[in-house]
RNA sequence: GCCGAUGUAGCUCAGUUGGCCAGAGCAGCUGAUUUGUAAUCAGCUGGUCGGGGGUUCGAAUCCCUCCAUCGGCUCCA
């Protein structure tokens, strides 16, 4: 006999050699019915592997995350089994499960697959679950395991176990389909009961874009039918907030092929927006003790080769302006650190200068691969909220930790409150990519790891993600239907002001070389604009709005009062339009309703009469009248709580 | 850039297997109406069917090519 404990702490006795699911039986019909997959001493197993020693035993369902990447991971050796019956050429890469589902890369070598092969995929998926074929754990050795592969043609199976350790092999076995799998998985496909292929797409083998492009198959499935209608029903749901739908429907901003793709215009409502935002940046940096600063869009090429920028990038760039005479060569200025180095050195500083905080609202210029722009999250042309500290060694990790407080400011003023930090370092692996020595790269590391700690930051630490000279601390934040996105980066350099050989006089006299941290707390306009529409859903804090109410006149007659009013609501500071249109006042509120205007003042005779504005709110409905002041208190008000 | 998909009026979409002057709703304009908390009525304007080339007696519809957009991959200073 053997001792089994449950997470709640009870202690079952079992015989040797009891599975997972026999435990789940013991406990309730209703569990073994819905139980997935089992952690055994924090392993995961399946069900129907023994269990013969004492163990801690955790049962999975549906309900918890291992349940659900077991349940897809399953999943994608189904659709595996599916795919190779109707394409028996068909070799297979990888499939894991994902967030969301799972995927399977697969070379269909002639064949062209399209969308309009998923049903027939899905059928025999189906019709494979259905028939409850069961997943075997097989253990192989290698050379086993090469030789079964390599007599099949696998030959992306047959690169995978090359890079495996002998005896710690193992094949799933499921009907027609075996694959090289650490599992674990379901017993058996039976519980798989709604599929739905997503989407298919090209990907490189192993990420390389030098080896050969794959079929990746996303799918879904669910064990319920329910379940998946509704999850299709979601996505559909956060359609709707795609900034590039709302940016178009509530006119901010607009693309145009005569212009160039990827190279955002800004509506009149759009650059109000933007331009609040900044001035809200700037106020805290004023109180920062940060100084504004312009720069010009172009650069003299040579800048750049000293950034190093020339080198890594310049391949990657815009190609060079040149001038028709004199032969001068400049460059779209692709960031803004250069130039404000050169700011640094227009004239000698001394450490009572440090730290010097410039920044300027800086556009700049990156050519972005044609299949890579997205809406106003990757353009071809973008303005950071760009600031470049340069301090002593000393003050480091203060200055550090300060921006660190104005980008939780920002966040939670915003209430962005689901961002994760990530610490970027450099993956010392492939030292060749990085400019600077491992001495000064350590040091930045460990500025960045200790001021996030110091701030009590919850990071996670992504190897092989820094910039080539230095590592960052990113904010990222993930959009409408679930895209991570980077927003706010902080980074700490060493490079640039060893390159540019910038200088101070230290208090002993002598000359000391200063550190530089980039950093962007929205990290560009467009893309904050854009993850901010998507997390709002285009209903934007009131003190951010373009437009904060409408009046709605309910007659012709009442225009004249209306002006009033709206011209007295800006002597509070208060922003709106009066809608004039011939239209009846439900057609109106119709209108502005889905425009989300946050108030729409209704004003007729009875209002003219009393010096009053009915007001209603968005998407909540009439709030009864007040007088034109305390209608601009209340909104003041609200304006003032939302910044605090 | 690569893989797949899409592109019809300012917007959302119809347009059967290629076949009569390419349609609708919304928006816009004109007129009537003078309106009270999510769409007043009528009339009108508006389209190189993404661009170019080809097949055909005939192309929005089939083929080629380019462009843009969408979902991914790669990339992201």
């Amino acid at each position: 006999m053997i001792n089994i404990t449950l997470p709640d702490g009870s202690v079952k006795q079992f015989e040797s050699g009891v599975t997972a699911s026999d435990i789940a039986k013991s406990i309730s019909e209703g569990l073994a019915r819905n139980v997935l997959c089992a952690s055994v001493n924090g392993k995961i197993v399946e069900l129907n592997r023994a269990i013969n020693e004492d163990a801690s035993v955790k049962l999975h369902t549906w309900n918890d995350t291992e349940g659900k990447q077991t349940f897809w991971h399953s999943s994608a050796h189904l659709m595996a089994s599916a795919v190779l019956e109707l394409y028996p050429n068909a070799k297979f890469g990888i499939g894991p499960a994902i967030e969301n589902g799972f995927y399977y890369d697969i070379d269909f070598g002639e064949d062209v697959l399209s969308s309009e092969d998923f049903s027939k995929i899905e059928a025999k998926m189906s019709e494979i679950a259905k028939s409850g074929v069961a997943l075997k754990r097989v253990e192989k050795s290698k050379a086993e395991a090469l030789e079964y592969f390599e007599k099949k043609g696998e030959t992306y199976k047959v690169e995978l176990i090359n890079d495996l350790e002998d005896g710690t092999i193992t094949f799933y076995e499921s009907g027609n389909f075996t694959d090289l799998c650490r599992g674990p998985h379901l017993v058996d496909f039976s519980p798989i009961k709604a599929i739905k292929i997503l989407s298919l797409a090209g990907a490189y083998w192993r990420g390389d874009e030098k080896r050969k492009q794959l079929t990746r198959l996303y799918a879904i499935t669910f064990p319920k039918k329910k379940e998946l209608d509704e999850y299709l029903a979601l996505l559909e749901e956060a359609k709707k907030r795609d900034h590039r739908k709302l940016g178009k429907e509530l006119e901010l901003f607009a693309f145009s092929k005569n212009v160039g793709q990827g190279l955002p215009l800004w509506l009149p409502k759009g650059t109000e927006l933007r331009q609040r935002l900044e001035n809200f940046l700037k106020k805290v940096q004023r109180e920062y003790g940060y100084q504004q600063v312009m720069t010009p869009h172009i650069g003299d090429v040579n800048l750049y080769k000293t950034s190093g920028h020339y080198q890594k990038y310049g391949q990657d760039s815009f190609r060079t302006i040149t001038t028709p005479f004199e032969g001068e060569e400049y460059m779209l200025k692709p960031m803004n650190c250069p130039h404000h180095v050169e700011i640094y050195k227009t004239k000698p500083r001394s450490y009572k200068d440090l730290p010097l905080r410039l920044a300027e609202f800086g556009t700049v210029y990156r050519y972005e691969q044609s299949g890579e722009l997205h809406g106003l999250t990757r353009v071809r042309s973008f303005t950071q909220d760009d600031a470049h500290i340069f301090c002593t060694p000393e003050q480091l990790k203060d200055e550090f930790c300060k921006v660190i407080d104005i980008v939780l400011y920002i966040f939670r003023t915003l209430k962005f409150d689901n961002f994760t930090a990530q610490i970027s370092l450099r993956d010392p692996d492939n030292k060749e990519k990085y400019i600077g020595s491992d001495e000064i790269w350590a040091k930045a590391e460990n500025a960045i790891i200790e001021a996030s700690q110091e701030r009590g930051l919850k990071t996670v630490t992504e190897i092989g993600e820094a910039a080539f000279y230095g590592p960052k601390l990113d904010f990222m934040v993930k959009d409408a239907i679930g895209r991570k996105w980077q927003l706010g980066t902080i980074q700490v350099d060493y490079n640039l002001p060893e390159r540019f050989e910038l200088e101070y006089t230290g208090k002993d006299n002598q000359k000391h070389r200063p550190i530089m941290i980039h950093r962007a707390p929205f990290g560009s306009m467009e893309r904050f604009v854009a993850v901010l529409i998507e997390h709002t859903a285009g209903v934007f804090p009131l003190w951010l709005t373009p437009e904060q109410f409408i009046l709605l006149p309910i007659s012709e007659k009442y225009e004249e009062y209306a002006k009033k009013v709206l011209s007295l609501l800006a002597r509070f500071d208060l922003r709106g339009s009066i809608d004039d249109r011939n239209e009846k006042t439900g057609k109106k509120i119709r209108d502005a309703e889905i425009s989300k205007i946050p108030f729409m003042l209704i004003v007729g005779e009875k209002e003219e009469a009393e010096n009053s504005v009915s007001v209603r709110r968005h998407g909540e409905g009439d709030m009864g009248s007040m007088s034109i002041e305390e209608f601009a208190r209340m909104v003041n008000r609200m304006v003032n709580e939302e910044l605090e």
